[in-house]
DNA sequence: TGCGTCAGGGTTACCGGTAACGTAACCTAG
DNA sequence: CTAGGTTACGTTACCGGTAACCCTGACGCA
């Protein structure tokens, strides 16, 4: 029914090898027999099979695993269309799934995903469990860990610091005046990255002799809900904030309608930062305080570490794509 | 990572295609012959090898190969989403590729992807091109066309009907006694689908006696800027309007920002409406007028019908989801 | 006792490529 | 003229599973 190389080299007049040779753009025909064998392809519809292309070669395929913690994430999206791009362009295909910000789940995942002897993976975080650092340590295959940076990756690692994140925020707030720091976060499960900015954050405003006086964390996804609520219930509380630091730009644009709602002015009765870089943050009435994260170009720099170390070319173990802090008018 | 059925084999002291069946559940085997086999193969760290299973097995494996428009889009993040919690519970893998709404694109990938002989594929719209037809059904895999619906698809179908979408909305704006009508959208290369809901919208207007007055399309991706512009646009045009509707909610919200930018009000000066149900949309000030999608319920619907097929049940070949229309307060 | 049946395996032949090596014809230099 | 290298292929042996078929002994039963 469907074509293979040896029906191709019989139409030809040649052998398979041959054919193999010729359909992958090796040498060692003449023009002559590479048209034969193109022309001999075409006619008989050939499909290439890469099942048996990369069973029968000892080396690595052309697929490449991918895992996100949200595939429901705005700027997860964009991480993924940076890799994409960058890997279809070089004939790669990508293998997704997602681990809704789980070791265990991500362990999962890789566990199927090498039964499909993957050319390499990338991961999102720098968290994984024991059981997956064996598993990707024998299935012997390049690794980029991507967002949340690590000086000590498993192979190679692209992104940056999230503790230094929050860290750069709390400064930019407190050179702002702003000293009444509150903070509204959403942990779902265990969003390690988050809290690495909370973490670096909160220090940064205790050094300075400001630590937070409301902290809200909400176990919910961080959407724009979450931020609605989670500042309502911020407010509630006694504690008198005059900026919030929202767990990212969804959720402080969440923030910012309630504030609204309730007839605060933003900033001039509260100041309202996020984390992100959105789209929507960028042409609200008010730009939004933020930090703008170049995920495309993570994206595309994970690719292309990846391919690098498959072509065995030799690349940088760790490469920074530093996020730039947008002063925006609510603050 | 070295250890194959053969070594597992040697290590029960059983042969190798015992070992296989009792790795796949099958029967044909004693409780003991299990144990021995299940230990060894624990002992030996064995990681299952589909690639060489898929190529000694005749029939289909286990990928599933989907394509949609941009990686980038909220909705279809969602789509991906319900696809994959699918389909990965089911011991299915997800290859994902992006075609920026081009048939063109879209042939490229699946002329790709079907080298690897998935079981099934998972495309976006309705419009391919002859070659995608042919090769599509050469490959002879389930293919199911989410998003729009058509009633004659090349095997199953999931979706709504998108110009029925627009004359909803048309009908929709026309009861609440809106009659000049504009539109801005944004048809990045050729989005078939917005055109559809434009065509819809503008076809009840012209029955109704209040054809569309102001018809903005920028050649841009439908994004935040796109509609705070396209209404800049539309607005410095002599065309009087009292409502405007927008490609999508991410273009609606970013039309609100103008509109409040400039000190009209919505929706006393002017009528904003969308479409897609953006979480962003249902929490702003005014909860957006637009079009709810079940995106994650189109995902969950187009994984089950696909693996319905697989496994030989009887599914039916054409799936409505049906959308809703969210009055909300901006019309 | 003879025979059928069935559980519980083992044997063999592939699947469609690729790697490694073999080889005839031709070319070139000394 | 011939040794040695190169070009342009062909041959053979796998890769790691799976399907289809074969085999054997224990047991039931007439």
């Amino acid at each position: 029914m469907k074509a293979n190389l040896e029906d191709i080299a019989k139409a030809a007049g040649v052998s398979k090898m041959t054919v193999s040779r010729v359909l992958r753009g090796g040498t060692g025909f003449s023009d002559d027999t590479r048209a034969r064998v193109v022309k001999a392809a075409k006619e008989l519809d050939y499909v290439p099979n890469r099942i048996a292309a990369a069973f029968g070669s000892h080396h690595r395929g052309t697929l490449v695993g991918m895992c996100v913690p949200r595939l429901t994430s705005g700027l997860f999206g964009h991480v993924l269309d940076g890799v994409d791009r960058a890997l279809s362009r070089l004939g790669y295909q990508l293998m997704i799934g997602a681990n809704n910000h789980s070791a265990k789940e991500e362990e999962a995942w890789i566990r199927q995903v090498i039964t499909w002897r993957p050319a390499g993976l990338i991961l999102s975080g720098r968290t994984h469990t024991p059981g997956t650092v064996d598993l990707l340590r024998s299935a012997a295959a390049p690794v980029v860990e991507i967002w949340d940076l690590t000086t000590s990756p498993i192979d190679m690692s692209v992104g940056f610091s999230h503790f230094d994140c929050g860290a750069e925020m709390g400064q930019f707030l407190l050179r702002r005046g702003r000293n009444r720091v509150g903070y509204v976060g959403a942990l779902a499960r265990a969003d390690v990255m988050g809290a690495a900015r909370l973490e670096g954050f909160a220090a940064t405003l205790s050094r300075a002799g400001h630590p937070l006086v409301a902290c809200e964390i909400l176990h919910d996804t961080p959407s724009f809900y979450a931020g609605y609520y989670g500042l309502e219930t911020l407010l509630g509380s006694r504690a008198k904030v005059d900026v919030v630091y929202f767990h990212n730009d969804e959720m402080a644009i969440g923030g910012m309608a309630y504030a609204q709602s309730v007839g605060l002015r933003v900033p001039e009765d509260l100041g309202i930062a996020g984390w992100g870089g959105m789209e929507a943050a960028s042409i609200l009435p008010r730009r939004l305080t933020t930090t703008v994260v170049p995920t495309t170009a993570i994206g595309k720099a994970a690719a292309e570490a990846l391919v690098a170390r498959l072509k065995g070319e030799p690349g940088q173990d760790v490469t920074v794509v530093p996020t730039r802090l947008e002063p925006g008018a609510t603050c």
